[in-house]
DNA sequence: TATTGTTATACTCTATAACTATA
DNA sequence: TATAGTTATAGAGTATAACAATA
C-alpha cells in the first residue's frame, strides 16, 4: 500500500489506541531521558549543549564544522560553545595538519575525566532498565532496533 | 543490596554490552523525536516550548504556575512564553473567578487549530511504529510501562 | 570561487531577584 | 505574611549575514 492510497482511505495507525498509548509512553521515555542528562551535566557546572559536545569530543575530535553536523545547528554557534568549554580546560583547539582552514576540537585530560564523570552519573541505564530481565532487554533492543529501521 | 556496597563490589548493570547497546538505541529514539518535535513546531511558526504550551493548554487551561511546574521552569519564563503565543492570537489569558491573583491560560479557537494541525504533522508515531505488528507494539508497551515504573 | 571558522546581531529560553496585587 | 504573576537582568543557545584566511 503506497503513502497516498493510506493517508486517503486506510485509517492513519497513528489513531488507534495501541500505537496512541505507545507513543505517549515514548513521550515520557523522552521526557526523563532529557531531564536527567540535563540535571547530569548541571551537576558537572555545564549545559545540555556542553555536554553533548564535549561527549562527542570523547569519542574522536573533529573539526568546528563536524560538531555542528552532529549537533544540527549552525556553524557560528559552536564557535561559541567551544569556547566556553576551552575557558574551562576542557577542550582545546588544534590546527589540521592536511588544511589549515580547519580547527580541531579535542578534550583535554581534564575533559575526558570529567565526560567520563558525567557518563557514570547517568542513571538513566541503571533505574529504568534493572526492573527488566536480561531476555526482556533482548526484545527491548530487537523491538527498537526495527523501530529505528536497522540503522540506527 | 544497598546503593554503597553495589557500587563499592558489583559490577554495575550499565557496564554490561546489552544494556549499554539498550541505552544507545533509547538515545537516539530521543534524538529523533526530539528533532521530529521542533521541526514540527517550526512548520507551524512556533518554537518547541511555545508548542508544549499550546498543547498543554488544549488539553486542559491551567494558571500560569501550573504550566512552570509542567514544563519544569521557573514561572517568570512562562510569562514570555504565554506573551509570545498571545501576540499571535493563540491563546489568552482569563480571569480565574475564585481567586483574583491567578491568570488562567487558555488556547483560542485558532490555537486549538495550531494544536491540532502540530498533532497531525507529528510523524513520529506512524513512520517507526508502523514497522511493528500489534503484537510487538502490544510487547513494546508493556516494556515500556514496566521501564517507567507503571506510574507512567 | 568555494570553504572553514569567526564575528556581529537579534531572538528565545533560562534562572535569579525584586516588585504588585491579591490572599 | 504568603502566594500568583510580572518585570528586570544576565547568560546561553539559536539562526542569519558578513568577514578573513585558506583552499
Amino acid at each position: 500500500m503506497d503513502s497516498a492510497s493510506a493517508a486517503a482511505s486506510a485509517p492513519a495507525p497513528r489513531t488507534d489506541a495501541l500505537t496512541l498509548e505507545v507513543v505517549e509512553l515514548i513521550g515520557t521515555v523522552v521526557a526523563r531521558y532529557h531531564d536527567e542528562y540535563e540535571e547530569a551535566a548541571a551537576q558537572h557546572s555545564l549545559t545540555g549543549a556542553q555536554a553533548r559536545v564535549l561527549g562527542l569530543l570523547t569519542l574522536e575530535p573533529m573539526p568546528m564544522r563536524r560538531i555542528a553536523q552532529k549537533l544540527k545547528c549552525e556553524p557560528s554557534n559552536v564557535t561559541g560553545i567551544v569556547d566556553r568549554l576551552e575557558v574551562r580546560g576542557l577542550v582545546e583547539r588544534r590546527p589540521d595538519p592536511a588544511d589549515r582552514r580547519v580547527k580541531l576540537a579535542a578534550p583535554t585530560a581534564q575533559g575526558r575525566e570529567t565526560a567520563r564523570r558525567l557518563r557514570d552519573s547517568l542513571d538513566f541505564a541503571r533505574e529504568p532498565l534493572a526492573q527488566l530481565s536480561t531476555e526482556e532487554r533482548t526484545v527491548l533492543r530487537d523491538l527498537l532496533r526495527r523501530m529505528l529501521g536497522e540503522a540506527g
